[in-house]
RNA sequence: GCUGGCGUAGCUCAGUGGUAGAGCAGCGCACUCGUAAUGCGCAGGUCGAGGGUUCGAGUCCCUCCGCCAGCUCCA
């Protein structure tokens, strides 16, 4: 007896396969169902049936499917794999999000150029629509077998499987490890595309030898597999890397070196805006604003304990005199020398110093990406020192000013992430126990207050510290940490802060470093991503650009692109010998929100003629107006385009 | 850092051992123009750097640098 989704129930007799099953409810289902769950657990087709219980039949209309459905393509591209390079040893073959890889040991070296003959070779076994059969077996058994076929990772896997049994999947000729379940044959398939291939270390472990990964992607329907394909194409498109070049935000110059970006002016009107939001709000805030240098003394960092856990990602000190100085990778030593420059008493706490900071890590040069991985970068940094009482109340208040930074930016799509210590690591965490578990506590009691939901990430705190991030999901899809709190007993431990209690009493303050913007490079390369180039007027570095017919319109439009910039707004003129479509276009191809027509009926009667980026002709309207209704649009920091 | 790919004019790219080319951008001239590319002309490259093979290298080989994808790491 089995009982369906909708409640139906069926009776069929024991040990009947979930295919005969499908058979007896619908042809429909029996032609399209591709996965069972059978009591909670997905199973294939071919399972039989000894039990009663629950039967949901899964066509590739659903996510279960769906995965399903990539996880044999992996399969296929394997067994592919195998037939043009025998030898091959296989390690994994998960699916992920969108798509699936799988990780190869081949004999010989492989490019690109390979993956259009695997893909020819998998269309021929989906052609062959070899049976897809599971087995059970005897985990002894298996590592005998895959030792003798000479897969050792399949056999390392084994090893660290403690049921006594696991299964196999076979097609044909090709045999693989795998939990299941799979689609019942190779025919099944109906539209794939092999996209990349690039090196992965087996087990991600870089000690261990360097696999060839192959990634690729499959759908139920070629049309949904175009779509995607067109996706992955806009969402190039949008590659900050892309854009800052075309459209001139900033550059990297080999001879200045890597990971060292320079800000153009348009960049630079971008950063500077961004610069003088978020100081303006944390002075709103409480926050006290600070200047401090980007190199200090090496001692500075033997006290505050980063040259003891952070010193990879630092530069080499340099002598001089006889003193070794280094770059600086976080401000905190900074700051808390600012705090230490005079008494406190309880009644200032908290004291917030907050800094747009310039400080050099060094990064591998692999990891290093446009303006989201750099090797210099400026922190909308701050650190909050304050009693062990008030940690509760401060750390809510910076969430919430994440989030208020978060709706004027446009940020829709993010989470929150507890990034804790690894305990076993005590290279990289300072090794306090009772600290951490502290902190920790008291951060979860904050979520807790707010209600919000969280993953966490062990092993991804500060080296001093666990800590709260909010990671922002990016145009890709990936989710990228923008914003950072941390609780922080460990640095004022060990710089020996104090403050003076209301029990005349010196007591240990608290710190809580946090990062609202991120860096400036980061943000700047998430937001051009973001809106693709096409910036609300706030952020555009050219708001608008005044488009003369006739060279003898160009000195009404110079004038009132003055009377903008002594307005704040930006405007330029387009003072080219071109005609207007041709203005117009260029215009478009800059992203710039407005295109302001002038010719004689304009000058005449001191208006503009209005056209918003991607849009049309919009009307004329009074210059002055115009103008007003700019300034508004900047100073809300609206999103869209509307004049009112 | 590791694996693979790539590096030709400001940009996008052609050039498969015989003395470097196109489009766009730039500059000049003409046109004075009403909503996504006006026409004509000119100029622009030690082919990422260094070494090697060859009568001859953008092209083949080696080393280095940089970029891209991914891994590891991360604001």
């Amino acid at each position: 007896m089995l009982t369906l989704p909708d409640g139906a129930t069926v009776s069929v007799e024991v040990g009947s396969t979930v295919a005969s099953v499908a058979a007896r409810i619908s042809p429909r289902l029996a032609r399209e169902a591709v996965v069972a769950r059978y009591n909670g657990k997905l199973v294939d087709l071919g399972y039989r049936l000894w039990e009663d219980g629950s039967l949901e039949l899964l066509t590739l209309d659903t996510p279960e499917g769906l995965d399903v459905l990539r996880h044999t393509t992996t399969h296929v591209m394997a067994q592919a794999v195998m037939r043009l390079y025998p030898g091959t040893k296989l390690a994994i073959g998960p699916t992920i999000e969108d798509g699936f890889y799988y990780d190869f040991d081949l004999p010989v070296s492989i490019g690109p150029d390979a993956l259009p003959a695997i893909e020819a070779e998998m269309e021929r076994i989906v052609k062959e629509n070899l049976p897809i059969i599971r087995e059970e077996l005897p985990r002894e058994q298996l590592v005998e077998r895959f030792t003798k076929a000479g897969q050792p990772y399949k056999v390392e896997i084994l090893q660290e499987i403690t049921d006594p049994t696991a299964s196999i999947y076979s097609q044909g000729e090709f045999v693989d490890l795998c939990r299941g379940p799979h689609l019942p044959s190779t025919g099944h398939l109906k539209a794939f595309k092999l996209l990349s291939i690039a090196g992965a270390y087996w087990r991600g472990d870089e000690r261990r030898p360097m696999l060839t990964r192959i990634y690729g992607t499959a759908f139920p329907s070629r049309k949904q597999l175009e779509e995607h394909l067109k996706a992955l194409e806009e969402a190039r498109k949008r590659d900050h890397r892309r854009l800052g070049k075309d459209l001139e935000l900033f550059a990297i110059s080999e001879e200045v070196g890597q990971g060292l970006p320079l800000w153009l002016p348009k960049g630079a009107t971008i950063r500077r805006t961004l610069e003088r939001y978020i100081v303006d709000l944390e002075l709103k805030e409480g926050y006290q604003h600070v200047y401090t240098t980007p190199l200090a003394r090496v001692e500075l960092y033997k006290i505050s304990g980063h040259w003891d856990h952070y010193r990879d990602n630092m530069y080499p000190p340099m002598k001089v005199d006889d003193e070794e100085l280094v770059l600086r990778p976080m401000n905190c030593p900074h700051h808390i020398m600012i705090y230490k420059q005079k008494p406190h008493s309880y009644r200032e706490l908290p004291l917030r110093i907050a800094e747009l900071g310039l400080m050099h890590r060094y990064e591998r040069s692999g990891v290093l990406t446009g303006l989201s991985r750099v090797r210099s970068m400026v922190l909308n940094d701050a650190h909050i020192f304050c009693t062990p009482e008030q940690i509760k109340d401060e750390f809510l208040r910076v969430v919430r000013l994440i989030q208020r930074v978060y709706r004027d930016l446009g940020f829709k799509d993010y989470v929150y992430t507890l990034s804790l210590r690894d305990p076993a690591d005590k290279e990289k965490f300072v090794d306090l126990p009772e600290m951490w578990d502290k902190a920790e506590r008291l951060i979860r009691q904050a979520l807790d207050e707010m209600g919000v939901d969280f993953r966490e990430d062990v092993g991804g705190a500060a080296f001093y510290g666990p800590k709260l991030d909010v990671d922002v999901k990016s145009v890709a899809g990936k989710y990228e940490t923008i914003s950072t709190v941390q609780v922080d007993f460990y640095l004022p431990e060990r710089f020996g802060l104090e403050y003076i209690g209301p029990d005349n009493q010196p007591h240990r303050p608290v710190m809580i470093h946090r990062g609202v913007v991120s860096t400036m490079e980061r943000m700047t390369a998430f937001l051009i991503e973001l809106y693709g180039g096409a910036f609300p007027v706030w952020l555009a570095p050219v708001q608008g650009i005044l488009l003369p017919i006739a060279d003898r319109h160009v000195e009404y439009a110079r004038a009132w692109a003055q009377e903008a910039r002594e307005l704040g707004l930006r405007l330029e003129v387009d003072e080219r010998d071109e005609k207007l479509s041709r203005k117009i276009r260029d215009a478009e191809l800059q992203k710039i929100p407005f295109m302001l027509v002038v010719g004689d009926r304009e000058v005449a009667e001191e208006e503009v003629a209005i056209r918003r980026r991607g849009e049309g002709d919009a009307g004329r309207m009074k210059m002055k107006e115009f103008l007003a209704a700019l300034q508004r649009l900047a100073d809300e920091r609206r999103l869209d385009l509307e004049l009112r």
